[in-house]
DNA sequence: CGACTATTCCATGGAATAGTAGAATAAACT
DNA sequence: AGTTTATTCTACTATTCCATGGAATAGTCG
């Protein structure tokens, strides 16, 4: 192998890696693996993809080493491959979010636009606010922040009165891309209560 | 703006960013710059591309925010945005290194063909061996290691008798895909000095 | 062993990307 | 103002990527 060979083969090799996540679903997919592992059928539907088109793309994933696979009876489940592949995901949404403007804007201007007021939570004494997880048991039980409690999403409803009316509900989902809190809230809004979308969510776990 | 438009857009914009490092040639653009700013034409020649073929790559960078530039009398300069690019460049280098098992071994294969065995300096006391910066001196005054000297590898055979004949020279580049070093050990033990390339490089600026 | 379930493979057409040569531009020098 | 220098834009071709539907597979269950 040969000086240039061998930089070509490297180059390629890393830029294959990035070219992975080069793409707006399986960014996606990588953002839901984030959250614990899921079926190529749960992906589809959290995705909104074909079937077919999820299993490819989670082909590449894989192929690129950014995912693994495991079996369960009859179903295959996705997870993300390495702490190394989370932390990469979460640099390039930070530098995505640093360095254009526009992502910035949207997001923005959607929060507003839904009236999800940020709420951060750090300098709130931790008595005066309940923190409330929306995903799926399963995401929950992956990794969850600190003293939340889990409602999902779509049994919020069935669920209210067992949040206290006289606390802040500070809602948080998958990322800031994911709108399940700001449904959420404004769920909870229009049923009385004083709620919130949670600023900095960043909880996602690899394996 | 709905949900999925939100969301669409959002990971729309984000995976550009990865799609402009998803490409050999301009991730190995990015990691010259990661040197210090250069001219279109010293990166078409380093990366030995067509000068048009350059020129568009950087384009493209430049469109996802990657790399800005700078006019210099008749010369257009082209740099890294920022820190956070430089940071994710190497969060992807890492990543594809642990990752990718076949990375791992070329890079091997191609350091002990060459004979380069590398030396990890940590945990020698400075004054067994000397450190040899081998990039250009615009490189070097860039960024470089404390303590290192630069001899650029273009001027190795007039400056050779700069150099300790009793102490170890550990010679260090780019990156670990930059051969520059491995060349120079090369000329060095060719001549009876007693050198090896250095282990961990890493020594990139931003801006 | 046959039927079922979950997933992957394959073939296709359409869209986006990469590379090249030559024309066009923009700023600086004469 | 005209020329030079460094770079970008345009037009074109070749290649790769993406989405889709239907066929194939692998493991499980009765």
């Amino acid at each position: 192998m040969d000086k240039n060979e061998f930089k070509n083969k490297g180059y390629e090799l890393i830029s294959a890696v990035a070219k992975a996540m080069g793409n707006a679903h399986r960014l996606e997919l990588l953002e839901l693996l984030a959250n614990g592992p899921k079926s190529v059928e749960e992906l589809t539907r959290e995705a909104r993809l074909t079937f077919t088109n999820a299993s490819a793309h989670l082909q590449k994933l894989k192929q690129y080493k950014l995912v693994k696979t495991r079996r369960d009876v009859n179903t295959i489940y996705y997870m993300l491959a390495d702490a190394s592949v989370l932390k990469l995901i979460l640099t390039l949404h930070q530098t995505a979010y640093n360095q254009l403007p526009e992502l910035k804007l949207a997001i923005n201007e959607f929060r507003q636009q839904f009236g999800t007021d940020k709420a951060v939570v750090k300098d709130r004494p931790r008595e005066d606010y309940v923190l409330l997880d929306v995903r799926s048991p399963d995401e929950f039980k992956h990794g969850h922040r600190h003293g939340a409690i889990n409602i999902p999403h779509y049994h919020i409803g069935k669920s209210i009165d067992r949040l206290d009316k006289h606390k802040l509900i500070v809602a948080y989902c998958r990322g800031e891309l994911c709108t399940l809190a700001d449904e959420v809230v404004r769920q909870l809004r229009d049923a009385g209560f004083n709620a919130v979308r949670l600023q900095d969510i960043v909880i996602m776990k690899s394996a």
